[in-house]
DNA sequence: AATGAATGAGCCTTCATTCAT
DNA sequence: AATGAATGAAGGCTCATTCAT
């Protein structure tokens, strides 16, 4: 959610430029000449705009979840039964524009960079908070009780995270079907687990 | 000063530090100094020995990784039921000495490498296609069949990475019995959708 | 404190700079630093306007060796009669600007460069072969025929050279009179030595 | 002249390498320890028997320069008359065993770093001497006055000198016949000129 | 708004040199 | 005699950042 200031397009660009070239490197060990030319300027503007490098790189991963929550959100509109809410995640999640290699490695990079980084580690938090509300809030819809809600949303978060950082690393590129197909599989088993331990309990 | 036949001894200690190093800022972005003093010792040396910084991280990465794959090797000594295997292969994931927080820093730190490092994505296979085999093995005695025996193992392995990369960012730092407890859950689960798909068919 | 439009000036006082450092250290072991520092700015810089040591040096090079064209050509102008020619390559050669202590040691070790460095050879053949081409034509205006002028230019381009490097390492600083004299005499034995054989043959 | 201690045959064995890397190279800038290893042995051990880099670099200058003197000596024995002794001088300076690219390449070095070194001056002067009174002392014998032998004897150095810094950058390799020709006509042409001044004096 | 000029700090790496063994 | 261990110093180069224009 960049606040839109004076140059919004400028730090568009800028932003654009950092995933791709983070996204391509795999690293946030890239220069902001590298990033500020990608985009078409100089670097000093880039810090004109910016501050500094952690704030483009802040900004760059705020821009990511910022696009991920409104791709699940738009998914959700009219979604009222659980399972369709919670294929809209998966299909949130592994959307063809999320589950590219570059964007893919991204992620990776801000995930690893929230260990060290007290604001990465907040923004994804947010994020991370959101994703398991969603998915409790659809579970119990299921499951009626609490705990076992949680626990299966706590799976299937694991379970996306799982299946995304392997397919990252896939020679031919990541398969947005198979994640997705995984994960579906995941949900079903859970379901089914515990709706047989509740039927068995009859 | 100089001590005599202490290359093993001074490349383990090197390694050491900069798992050290490497877990704690969670980057590899540390200089080889940090390292070498870490481990008592001027850059300078750390070079002799190594080479490179590349040869450094190369090698800790490995070291990691022999150390699993040991880990994994001890635990399935004479297990032979397909049940035990699998629960060896997650208490050997989730074994105290590998998943502190900053071991599993490293590990992620390793395994987002691995997306630019051809090195680094050799290594990772190497041990990727142990666990898969280990894992299809296990599920195969189970299914009979092999495609939901890989299917499976997939799965799983993709809820062990998805486990392993979501504790690393717990404030309270991670807990390796609730990190075994969701992967058990997980197999349980996988195992009980397939048997009752089976059961079906009669 | 930055200057603007400051890029074609910054690079001729660093190549200033970088001649004088090389000519009065006589190797081209000389730290960027120190040749930035001499021309009065930091060694970040340096690397800016040149991208590198190598491209310091090359360029310099090409300076003197560019000053040495341009010597040899204003000279030149209006010298038609071959002997007036020859005159002239010797005076631009062991011209007052050339044939400072300084900057004899800074030739010898480009010359010397030359024997490892593919570009120095490179710039250093092109001067070369333009000195030959002019000694050729002037000599086979006086001998007629092409192979004794070739002889008589190649002899006298090692004369050229040899004097140089001998006036060089000279205690008392060269003497750029008694170079040109020596020089002279040789190129008069030289038209004597051919124009007898001429003679002899009638 | 290096002086005969315990251990010849090891300090022969570091100036060889030496002489091959410096050669090869065309730089002084080597480590010890490429020629140590060249060598056959540690970098320590060298530094123990020559007690620094300097060291071995003189030395092995000081082998050169004791080659071709020793080369020169042995091709004057017997030769009384002074064309006989010129010829002598010619066939030393470009003998098989000093004109082969590597020592050409290695002579020049030494040669420049006479330029910035008082010992390498030192040793180079020594031997520029010699050559110098053996071709005063010869063309003394065919000139009879003194200054006219004293300028040829200087200006047949500097061809020597040049014809040998010439031949070093050769692309197709120095040729040795053709430098002692040039050499050759060039003694011929300051003889022919100093003897027809004399003719017409009469 | 935009950029070139400018630099201090830091990194990887090499090397001459010393020292115990 | 011989060498590996060990390091301080230095060098080339990059980069985030600032500043004047």
């Amino acid at each position: 959610m960049p606040r839109i200031g004076a140059e919004p397009a400028r730090r568009r660009e800028l932003i654009n430029a950092a995933l791709h070239v983070i996204g391509k490197s795999g690293t946030l060990d890239v220069s902001v000449k590298e990033i500020a030319n990608k985009a078409g300027m100089s670097s000093a503007l880039a810090f004109h705009y910016f501050g500094g490098k952690n704030e483009i790189i802040t900004e760059t991963m705020r821009f990511l979840l910022s696009e991920l929550t409104a791709s699940l959100r738009s998914r959700l509109v009219g979604k009222v039964g659980p399972h369709q809410r919670l294929e809209a995640v998966l299909e949130a999640s592994f959307s063809a524009s999320q589950f590219k290699r570059k964007t893919i490695a991204a992620w990776l990079v801000f995930y690893v960079h929230a260990y060290s980084s007290k604001s990465a580690a907040r923004l994804l938090n947010i994020y991370s908070k959101r994703l398991e509300s969603n998915l409790v809030h659809s579970y119990r819809q299921i499951f009626a009780d609490l705990p076992p809600a949680k626990k299966a949303a706590e799976s299937t978060a694991s379970m996306i995270d799982g299946v995304f950082i392997r397919h990252a690393l896939r020679k031919n590129g990541p398969d947005r079907f198979e994640a997705i197909e995984i994960c579906r599989s995941h949900i079903a088993a859970q379901i089914a687990a515990n709706s047989s331990i509740r039927g068995n309990s009859h």
